[in-house]
DNA sequence: TTTTTGCCTCTGG
DNA sequence: CCAGAGGCAAAA
């Protein structure tokens, strides 16, 4: 394995892998963390001062795992910038200084968090885990187990309603298959550039207009997806945040798509152009005490 | 604009 | 056995 000079509190490994944002990565007993980025397979070993990886079945695939993390993201600026703006974020920041938001494939980012609405954390990654077994193409092999790259929506447009529902997408199946062929109408690598390329909140209009996607989903896949820095994905635990941060009434009220957009804007005004990353340091600080005990992190 | 309700299915109370 | 799970859409 190769090493690599960025201590953790640049890149937290664990937390990055474990804090909701992505459903497939496992870890060893050994602490060998395995998952897969694009058509790589990719092993890490993480450690205070760096880290030990190695990239599958091409060797060297640094780039990969750099475009992976956004360690071109600055992030000791970023977190002075979010204490200027409000310096009850410092502890949060101080606690997990080096928890990232991951550049995901878009694909993976989009079926991921289709799957995510009404379900627990363990159920997604093991629908999402099976998902890419059934459809998606063997990259590696690693200590026997194979691993593999997300499935194409091209593919996924062809899937089985009654396989889908075996692992466990009930009513979601034929939403995934009917977004599958959407994706794949204008070409997903197409429409994804595309939607990278908007404005975020015409790109998010624009998923949210999608039956089955709702503004939490759209601004899932914006972050975890489409490199939108400043989406805020607004669920319960975002909500009690925001009441404690801004004390008014807002998030008291049901969550209506005025409330909603409000609460975003709010982190928005407050933290800037990486809200979604300040509001992940604040959700992950939030459950990481959790997160310990039940030794799973809650979905994103 | 807001509130309510059903939805696949599994887990925890 | 029932409520809830980091929602969504339809209806009132």
């Amino acid at each position: 394995m190769e090493w690599a000079d960025v201590p953790a509190d640049r890149l937290d490994i664990p937390a990055c892998l474990a804090s909701g944002q992505c459903f497939r990565w496992r870890v060893s007993d050994e602490g060998e963390w395995r998952g897969v980025i694009g058509g790589t397979a990719v092993a890490l070993r993480p450690k205070a001062e760096g880290f030990w990886w190695r990239t599958l079945p091409e060797p060297g695939g640094w780039d990969v795992l750099a475009r992976y993390f956004a360690l071109d993201v600055d992030l000791p600026r970023l977190h002075a910038e979010w204490t200027a703006g409000d310096p009850r974020i410092a502890p949060a920041v101080s606690r997990h200084p080096g928890l990232r938001i991951l550049r995901q494939e878009p694909g993976e980012a989009f079926f991921s968090f289709l799957c995510a609405t009404n379900n627990t954390i363990q159920k997604i990654r093991h629908t999402i885990t099976r998902l890419a077994e059934r459809y998606g193409e063997p990259v590696a092999e690693v200590d026997g187990e194979t691993l593999f790259a997300f499935p194409t929506a091209e593919r996924l447009a062809e899937a089985e309603e009654a396989d889908l529902r075996g692992d466990l997408w009930g009513y979601r199946a034929p939403r995934l298959v009917a977004l599958a062929r959407h994706a794949a109408t204008e070409g997903e690598a197409a429409w994804f550039t595309r939607l990278r390329a908007l404005p975020y909140l015409e790109a998010r209009a624009e998923l949210a207009s999608l039956f089955g996607i709702g503004l939490k989903v759209a601004d899932c896949i914006c972050l975890f997806g489409l490199g939108h820095d400043q989406a805020v994905p607004v669920d319960t635990h975002v909500r009690r945040i925001a009441a404690r941060l801004f004390g008014d009434d807002l998030p008291a009220r049901t969550l209506t798509p005025t409330v909603y957009n409000a609460i975003g804007e709010r982190f928005r005004e407050t933290f800037g152009p990486y809200a979604g990353w300040a509001q992940q340091a604040l959700f992950f600080d939030e459950l990481a005490p959790a997160t310990a005990a039940n030794k799973a992190a809650t979905p994103r």
